[in-house]
RNA sequence: GGGGAGUUACCGAAGCGGUCAAACGGGACAGACUGUAAAUCUGUUGGCUUAUGCCUUCGCAGGUUCGAAUCCUGCACUCCCCA
């Protein structure tokens, strides 16, 4: 399959400037952009696509480039946005944008010869325009009426019949098509780019650099959006009860991540791996089939969550998150290391005990709960326990009157407390 | 300003002198089932050295009584109706 009709067959086209930019692109390497907004020190879920769009053209043969808007950070782009942003200061944007280039060189490269993928910050081009200069050179092509009538203009200005959230605009917001377009040309001009990728909320940015380029340059430029990443339910993918699913793994756990995509539901698994992953079709089409006949072991998540998190963390994240999974759904925990246990449980709360309670009787294992903060009452805990609801070092603990001893202890000094399916807490013996 | 109703455990809501740690529903927690889903079913749901035991709790402070969530007085707050 050529690569332009593979990406129709993912659902990664959503619109496109030209019918035939498959054989525009088939004919010569070319070089594209797409843009990040960094908004935040690191990556999310969200960014995703982008990124792995970026790494799908590389691999096809063609050079990216990320753009990070250092300078269209400061602005903040309304597209897709129901209100006035806040604006980031420099320093912050900095930090920023240098945690996510760390994250996106592990899935596209930077660094190998003629096909090296560049990473740009825009503020380097943008910055040393003076506001006089800038309105007469480029502002001085954008006519009003073709920018009042963008999507993104229009939703906030609430000209439409329902005009339920109009929250109006800032004049800073409203230029920010002004500078992504000039984006384009400067790429075009130092860097032969010619095409410019996206999500489908950044059509009118993407158009507006277009128009720039024919009436600056007399070029035709070439743009494509890619479907926002959205689950069937219509809400964003990426979200969870606590917030943003992160590629940075000090955020989120490589655990987390690969728990996030395991649990997708059923109906969502196919795009995600068409929309994300590198599998091939047949692949995905069998995958698809397996799950029609027997969604039971998702067999599809399992796949999306393994592919994913060896992208974002690596061949030793994802064993990582195996291991973690493996131990957080039962399997019993002994001769580890501490280390190992930090690791999995980084995320679970752990408290620290002296080893003397250890000593013959040992710690009851009702007070154990209670100061692993399992249990908020001896009441509870000894409730929990004769449900058979508490578990030490994922055993079940049979009698309400057994101890903690040192032959309890998983690694060297931590042994580990369950409550019910999920709930874990650590206690640590030094 | 006048009249009325109310304040109970995480929430909603019964109880109107002893049998009340307080019905019932929701939530929450645990168990079974299951696909790490949904639904369902079961159990638990003030604390304590588990005890036919003790302690603390029914807006707050007093009082009546052998005995009060329940009766009386005062205070605080909430709601409704009339001006």
């Amino acid at each position: 399959m050529k690569f332009f009709d593979e990406l129709r067959w993912r659902g990664l086209v959503h619109q496109s400037t030209d019918p035939a930019l498959g054989a525009w692109l088939d004919r010569q390497p070319r070089t594209l952009y797409a843009g990040f907004d960094p908004t935040g020190d690191s990556l999310h879920v969200g960014h995703l696509m982008g990124v792995i769009m970026l790494r799908r053209f590389q691999r096809a043969g063609h050079r990216p480039i990320a753009v990070v808007g250092g300078a269209t950070g400061m602005i903040g782009d309304p597209s897709g946005k129901s209100a006035e942003r806040n604006l980031l200061s420099k320093d912050q944007l900095q930090k920023n944008i240098d945690c996510m280039a760390r994250q996106m060189e592990s899935c596209v490269d930077f660094d190998s010869g003629a096909g090296a993928a560049r990473l740009l910050n825009n503020f380097d081009w943008t910055g040393p325009w003076s506001y006089l200069e800038f309105l007469r050179d480029i502002g001085k092509n954008f006519p009003v009426n073709v920018m009042l009538a963008k999507d993104s203009v229009k939703s906030r200005l609430g000209r439409d019949a329902d005009a339920a959230a109009q929250s109006g605009m800032s004049y800073t917001e409203f230029s920010y098509m002004l500078l992504q377009a000039y984006d384009f040309v400067h790429l075009y001009d130092r860097h032969g780019c010619e095409l410019q990728a996206g999500g489908s909320d950044q059509w009118g940015n993407i158009t507006a650099g277009i128009d720039l380029a024919r009436r600056m340059r007399g070029v035709q430029l070439h743009g494509l959006t890619w479907p926002l990443l959205t689950k069937s339910d219509g809400s964003k993918m990426g979200k969870t009860e606590s917030g943003a699913v992160w590629l940075s793994g000090d955020k989120t756990s490589p655990y987390q991540f690969y728990q996030y995509w395991i649990n997708v539901d059923d109906d969502d698994a196919g795009r995600c791996l068409r929309l994300l992953t590198e599998l091939s079709r047949e692949e995905i089409e069998s995958l698809d089939k397996h799950r029609a006949i027997e969604p039971a072991r998702r067999e599809s998540q399992r796949r999306l969550a393994e592919e994913m998190t060896r992208l974002v963390h690596g061949q030793t994240g994802l064993a990582a998150a195996r291991r973690a999974t493996d131990i957080f759904f039962g399997a019993e925990i002994s001769q580890l290391s501490d280390a190992e246990l930090g690791q999995i449980f980084a995320d679970v709360p752990s408290r620290l005990l002296t080893a003397a309670a250890l000593q013959s009787p040992g710690l009851p294992i009702i007070d154990a709960l209670c100061e692993a903060g399992l249990a908020g009452s001896k009441g509870e805990a000894r409730r929990t326990i004769s449900q058979g609801g508490a578990y030490v070092n994922n055993r079940r603990v049979e009698s309400v009157d057994a101890a903690l001893t040192r032959a309890d202890l998983a690694s060297e000094t931590v042994v580990v407390l369950r409550s019910g399916k999920k709930k874990y807490a650590l206690l640590r013996f030094t």
